[in-house]
DNA sequence: CTGAAAGTTGAAGTTCACTTCAACTCAAGG
DNA sequence: CCTTGAGTTGAAGTGAACTTCAACTTTCAG
């Protein structure tokens, strides 16, 4: 009982439910053993995959994202904390860039109610990042790419 | 044609899609008035509305909860720059709690990244928030609740 | 007046991330 | 051995936020 976990234990650990740990796995996010009668057992080092799995969605990252990130770890070997510390960095950057945008956008919703517009014409709330600049006459506004699945995260 | 703009004109001039558009009515997020033909007619101010509810789902609230905010405006007359300076505050707080939230998941991130963790027992990424203090033995990790949606905003 | 472009509807389909269910099988204490 | 709790499966359901479709109807420039 020291190495193999059953699947109530990680789910107990991980604050996953079952049913998103046998999910998880079908998307090939994580892996199990099998006892002859067919029992999911788990490496301890699982627990570290989902960790980083819903760390990563909390961040914001699909689990179709996050399973290609997983899937650069080291296959053969058991990953070492410089194999996650590299795959982390990458998050790393995303969550700055995220945290940039929300921080941008806080500064123009002050701005906006600041000087009450939202008017789409002229606030660049509704223009962000200057990326339309020239697309056809009228003012585009808001989301200007299909937009990010931000997570599903009610971390309350 | 000053005044009332069809759903191609709302949609072309807010980026959303026609349809969302119609989605978000049914919804009662925006209102139309409607010709004698049936065709909606929009009100020059629901383009602030529209506005206001890409904004809002870029900080990863709800369609539902940003009706409830919308709802607090008043019917009657056309809400004022102070109407939505007060809706958008609340808003302001949402966007700071969130920019907290990740600034220290980004931070436990590099904690992490630099020790090599994410073991799960001892980091405190896993542990977000000390929610968690006593809920039995071993750690529980990462997610107290479900989760939020935070937009799965495909406004191609 | 006419034809094309734009608009209307309800119903059904889609994706993501799961959960629920029914019907079983396994594992382990008494 | 037997019961009970834990685990297994595939299929179907859920909810959010839309999109797509088919079958029409309006609008408007020429």
């Amino acid at each position: 009982m020291h190495e193999a976990l059953t699947i109530g234990q990680l789910s107990a650990r991980s604050g996953v439910a079952q049913s998103a740990l046998r999910y998880y796995e079908r998307l090939g996010l994580i892996r199990a053993e099998r006892t002859g009668g067919n029992q999911r057992r788990y490496a301890r080092t699982e627990l570290r995959r989902v960790a980083f799995i819903r760390i990563s969605q909390q961040v914001g990252i699909s689990l179709d994202e996050i399973r290609e990130a997983l899937d650069s770890l080291p296959a053969s070997r058991t990953p070492t904390p410089d194999d996650w510390a590299a795959v982390s960095r990458t998050w790393r950057e995303r969550l700055d860039e995220k945290i940039r945008l929300l921080g941008k956008l806080r500064d123009d919703l002050d701005g906006c109610i600041g000087c009450g517009c939202l008017s789409l014409q002229r606030c660049h709330l509704n223009n962000p990042g200057d990326s339309l600049s020239g697309e056809g006459p009228g003012a585009r506004l808001v989301l200007p790419r299909p937009a990010e699945s931000d997570g599903h995260v009610t971390a309350s």
